[in-house]
This record gives C-alpha cells, sequence and structure tokens, in this order.
RNA sequence: UGGGGCGUCGUCAAGCGGUAAGACACAGGGUUUUGAUCCCUGCAUUCAGAGGUUCGAAUCCUCUCGCCCCAGCCA
C-alpha cells in the first residue's frame, strides 16, 4: 500500500525529529491553504497529499483553509471546486476553515501591533511605496509617515476600517526596516483598503489583510505545527517568523519550504493554465487535456493514480521538471489493475466471413480480466459481419506485421482464427471491406491441430455493436518545455492534442456504462465515458469516450525506428 | 553586481565520513489468445568543477561555475 511504501524525505525526517524531542507535545498539524481564486491542478496534488499525508502518518491533523484574503479574485465557485477535488482525490477534512473567518482577530492583532509600535499607517501611494522601497541591490528609505504617534496610527487604521479612505490612500505597514537586503522586510504592507465585497464576509470589511500577515497568524490560531509550503515562500520566512514574535500567539508554526512540481510537455501555474481557457485553446478548465484535477478526472485518470505519483515523484527542494511518462505510468499500473477489458474499434474495417452461416449469431465467453477471474467473464455475440481496426490490415504488409493481410491468417481475440481471402476497394483504390474465412474448429481461438497464429486483434460484432464517439488525446505542448527559447507557450501548443473520431463501435456491453469508469479497450488503451459531453447531449447522440491513455505501445515504438 | 535557495544516471530520487538504493525511461531476453500485463538481465569507478582535511569524502572545509526565486496595496 502506498501507507508502506512511500519513501521518507526531508519534511518527514523533520517531523520525525520533533516528535522524538516531544516538540508539540508530540502533535502534528498541517493544512493544505488554497486561495479560492483558480480550479487545483496536479501540482496542488503534491501539496494536498504531503500535507494529509504528514498529518495521517503522524497521527495528527490536516486542515483545509481557504486563503480568502483578496475579495478581488476570490469566488465561491473555486471553493466548492477546490473542496470536491480535495474529496475525489480521497482526502479527508472534515469542515473547511477560512482565512476570512479570524478577519476580526486578525484586525486584534493589527491594533496590538500599531499599539506596540509595529506597525503604522502610511499615506505614501502605490507609486511612491515602490520608489523608498530601494531595488534588489539599493536599499529602500523610511517613508516619511513611518513616525507617526500611536494615537494616530489608531485613529487612522480605525477609519480605513471605517470605510472613510478610498482604495490605495492608506495602507497599514509593518515597522521593520527598510534598509533589510530581504525586501520582505522593509516594512511590508500588512492592510491595505479595498472596497470589494467577499464571497464569506459580504460587505463587513472594506480593508483585508495581506498575505504574509494572514497566514502565519491562521497558522497559529489553528495550532498548526508544520506549515509546508513552496520555495518561492522562503524569502517570506523571516517576516512569517517576526510577525508571529511580535504577537501573543497561540502558538508559533515551523515553516517549511519544498519545490513545487513541474511536468514536461504541460504547464502548472494557474496564470497559464487561465489563459489557455480564457482564449479558448481548450474547452474550458476541465478540458482533459488541461493537468487540472478537473480535466484529469474527466479524462480518466483515478485518484490513487495520482497520489501513487505524488508518492513517487518525492519532495526536495531541487527545481525539477518530472517526465509526463512516469505520471502515464502510474496511470497505467493502477487501471491494469482495475480496469475490465472490453473490446471497441476505433477506426472500423468491415469483414465478411463468407463460409459462415447467414443468419448464425454465436454467443462467446471472454474473461473481463487476463490476470485476475474474480472480475468474472462476459458474453460476446458472433456473426458473419463483424469490424475490426483498420490498423490491422496491410495489404502489403512487413515480414514483421502479426496481423492481417492478403491471405493471412490471424485470431480474433475469444473468437476463431480467420484468413483474408479478398480485398474489397472503392473507386479510389480505398480498402473498404476484407472478405475472410473462419474455421470452424478453431471456436475461442485454439486450433485442434495446434498451428501457431502469432497475431490476435480485436473485434466487434457488426450487429449489435454500439456507434460511439471517441476522443484520443496527445500532449498540450510540442516541446517538453512549452516555453523553450522564451517562446510564449500558447505558440508551442501541440495542434493535434486532440483528435475525435465519429464512427467507432463498441460491444454491446458498454451500453450503460458510468461516466469515469475505467474499462480497456483491449489493444488501444483505456478509456472512459465523458461525463459531461454524455450527460448534457439529447439521447439522439453517440456516446463520447476518453482515451486516458494508451497501452504501452512497443510495435509502435519499433517502426518509430525505422 | 543585494538577499534567499538548489546542483547525485536521460528524468525523479535515496544517501547524513566507511567505499553510489529504488522508480520511470532506455537496451536485450523469457512467458502470453491484448505487439498489454508479468518475469529476468544490463544501465553513475562516480556524485557541477578545482583544491584541501582524513587511513577513508557524494557526505567535512575553501574557492569557482551553473540554475531558480524576490523589487504586487497577489497568494
Amino acid at each position: 500500500m502506498e501507507t508502506e511504501d512511500r519513501k521518507t524525505h526531508f519534511i518527514e525526517s523533520i517531523i520525525s525529529e520533533d516528535i522524538q524531542n516531544n516538540k508539540n507535545n508530540g502533535a502534528v498539524v498541517t493544512r493544505f491553504p488554497p486561495e479560492p481564486n483558480g480550479y487545483l491542478h496536479i501540482g496542488h496534488a503534491k501539496s494536498i497529499c504531503l500535507n494529509f499525508n504528514m498529518a495521517n502518518r503522524f497521527n495528527g491533523r490536516c486542515n483545509l483553509r481557504f486563503d480568502d484574503s483578496n475579495p478581488a479574485k476570490e469566488k465561491q465557485v473555486y471553493i466548492d471546486s477546490i473542496q470536491s477535488a480535495v474529496h475525489w482525490l480521497g482526502f479527508e477534512f472534515g469542515t473547511p476553515f477560512y482565512a476570512s473567518d479570524y478577519f476580526d482577530r486578525l484586525h486584534d492583532f493589527a491594533v496590538e501591533l500599531i499599539k506596540k509600535g509595529k506597525a503604522y499607517v502610511c499615506s505614501l501611494s502605490a507609486d511612491q511605496i515602490r520608489e523608498y522601497r530601494g531595488t534588489l541591490t539599493e536599499p529602500g528609505k523610511d517613508s516619511p509617515y513611518r513616525n507617526r504617534s500611536i494615537e494616530e496610527n489608531l485613529d487612522l487604521f480605525d477609519r480605513m476600517k471605517k470605510g472613510e479612505f478610498e482604495e490605495g490612500e492608506h495602507t497599514l505597514r509593518a515597522k521593520i526596516d527598510m534598509q533589510s537586503p530581504n525586501i520582505n522586510m522593509r516594512d511590508p504592507i500588512i492592510y491595505r483598503v479595498k472596497k470589494a465585497p467577499h464571497p464569506r464576509t459580504g460587505d463587513k470589511w472594506c480593508i483585508y489583510p495581506m498575505y504574509d500577515f494572514t497566514h502565519c497568524l491562521s497558522d497559529a490560531l489553528e495550532g498548526i505545527t508544520h506549515s509546508l509550503c513552496s520555495l518561492e515562500f522562503e524569502d517570506h520566512r523571516p517576516l512569517y517568523d517576526w510577525i508571529l514574535d511580535q504577537l501573543d500567539t497561540p502558538c508559533h508554526p515551523q515553516q517549511i519550504e519544498f519545490a513545487r512540481m513541474n511536468i514536461n510537455y504541460t504547464v502548472l501555474s494557474k496564470r497559464k493554465l487561465q489563459r489557455l481557457v480564457e482564449e479558448n485553446h481548450v474547452d474550458g478548465w476541465d478540458d482533459p487535456r488541461l493537468p487540472t484535477l478537473e480535466g484529469m478526472r474527466r479524462r480518466g485518470y483515478t485518484p490513487e493514480a495520482i497520489r501513487r505519483f505524488c508518492d513517487i515523484i518525492g519532495v526536495s527542494k531541487k527545481d525539477s521538471r518530472i517526465d509526463m511518462g512516469l505520471l502515464e505510468s502510474c496511470l497505467r499500473d493502477d487501471l491494469n489493475e482495475r480496469a475490465p477489458r472490453v473490446m471497441g474499434v476505433l477506426k472500423p474495417l468491415k469483414i465478411t466471413i463468407e463460409n459462415y452461416p447467414d443468419d448464425l449469431t454465436e454467443e462467446l465467453t471472454a474473461k473481463n480480466h487476463p490476470q485476475n477471474d474474480d472480475m468474472g467473464t462476459r458474453t460476446l455475440t458472433f456473426s458473419k459481419n463483424i469490424y475490426v481496426e483498420q490498423d490491422d490490415f496491410m495489404e502489403d504488409p512487413p515480414k514483421k506485421f502479426f496481423r492481417l493481410g492478403p491471405g493471412r491468417e490471424v485470431r480474433l481475440r475469444y473468437a476463431y482464427l480467420i484468413t483474408c481471402t479478398d480485398v474489397v476497394k472503392d473507386e479510389t483504390g480505398r480498402v473498404i471491406e476484407l472478405i475472410c474465412t473462419y474455421d470452424p474448429q478453431t471456436k475461442g481461438g485454439n486450433a485442434p491441430d495446434g498451428r501457431k497464429v502469432k497475431g490476435t486483434i480485436h473485434w466487434v460484432n457488426a450487429n449489435d455493436c454500439i456507434d460511439a464517439n471517441v476522443r484520443l488525446y496527445d500532449r498540450l505542448f510540442k516541446d517538453e518545455n512549452p516555453e523553450k527559447d522564451k517562446q510564449d507557450f500558447i505558440e508551442n501548443l501541440n495542434p493535434e492534442s486532440l483528435e475525435e473520431l465519429e464512427n467507432c463501435k463498441l460491444e454491446k456491453s458498454l451500453e450503460n456504462i458510468l461516466p469515469e469508469k475505467a474499462v480497456q479497450f483491449e489493444r488501444l488503451g483505456y478509456f472512459c465515458l465523458d461525463s459531461k459531453a454524455s450527460s448534457k447531449t439529447g439521447s439522439e447522440q453517440n456516446p463520447v469516450f476518453n482515451r486516458t491513455v494508451t497501452l504501452r505501445d512497443t510495435w509502435a515504438k519499433m517502426k518509430g525506428r525505422h
């Protein structure tokens, strides 16, 4: 199980050590703190798994906390989506927490800071603040408002709160050190006026706390012991600690940073994903080509595969670009075990078995899983007219091609050995039908005379199969690094990332399959019924299946070599 | 050229002074009614580089090089 072979990493080591030293009385409390301003993606899954796994591993708990301190960007739909995604991934979080629930206390902490002379109301404009901040190589200089009296600061802050000022007129700043080589310590803004209604607090507030002020205090209020975040916050840690050191808080959590995930052939940033959606390069946030959790779910990814992937990639502080192949490998591993096998033909080629009785229909038994008998069997029907895959026939096949060709014999999976006797073409010379003979002695697929047939192909009975549309996906970008040579990643989109096939034929047993339920179309890959297309369309429309991932294909690899 | 971080196989990643795990990928081979699965085998004399300490260094010290992050009233 994943809990057993999950590898230990530096964060787990730190926590273990803390427990041994009885730090926090041995408690472990983590949190996953998304801002509800977009949808979750596989990168978030890494953080979710890390936080929940650490909590579970050490008998602690992990809070889902919405970091909702910027009402200009946050929406209830995201809150809902995030909760359902975390749930789908397989984690229990009880009632979610919200930074906005702490707005009163955060305000009081700010007042406390002012009273201690550690914060002041600054009346510089945004541009001025930027100027005064200095640059990476030059120190900043003190704001002229830095030494306002505590009384004046208290009064001004109170009036900010009451809405007496417009956005940008005043800010509340921590009084730290404008000379600091760490820009985050140059009197960072901790409260700003923002006259926007909040999804949860409505119009109660017109001042909102900034991330640096909100996060550490929210952590402290929730009794978080280990606050895990990504590397770009490493520079903020001194500020995180500074704020908690000034105030009387329930505890002082330890911030630990780790590297965020990158995967080749895709992008993992809300900003870029948003652009793909808004410019209609993809069809919404749940487009199956996207690495969003909703997109992956619709594509057919299982939570188990994603969790496994997150365990396998580990946690470190090194910048990385993980091979998409690893994700797919985890997916196949999981799907191979859980997906029942069925047959479907994507690009049908009609076959007439000339020596098969005209109106006979036979029933054949097929295993639902070659290695797992517990998954049972199903009945397939067979008749004179069937469909096979166009790719499984070559008029002039090379020596290593084990499938159909003129005069060649192949096995129809679970059915009969057939031999191609004639090829029917249309006026343009395209092959439109194969005439074959079958060997009645080979029912089930074995020849009594023991003759070996190298190729086994899938097929579907033309008389009772289901018509379907199938969407095949390829990587979203052409280059493994979509921003290679500093080009706009949009330029790198793979124009062939989606292929929709409209005349597919599937075996009858797929008639009532549920959306998202994984099946393997033998020899073609893993598929699932699309949850969106199938629910919104009328009964007229064919069902739509998504290919989740192909099977490993060494034949394609061999072909590619020559 | 300020501050913070990182550099171990093509890609992730163990390793914490005692002589380079594992996974994916790749390459061979076996089994197979999915060219799938499964099973074998191979795949870093070397840890960004150079010095040094040590009986012994990927691990300690010094210097050099490379990459990433930070100048939102975003998180």
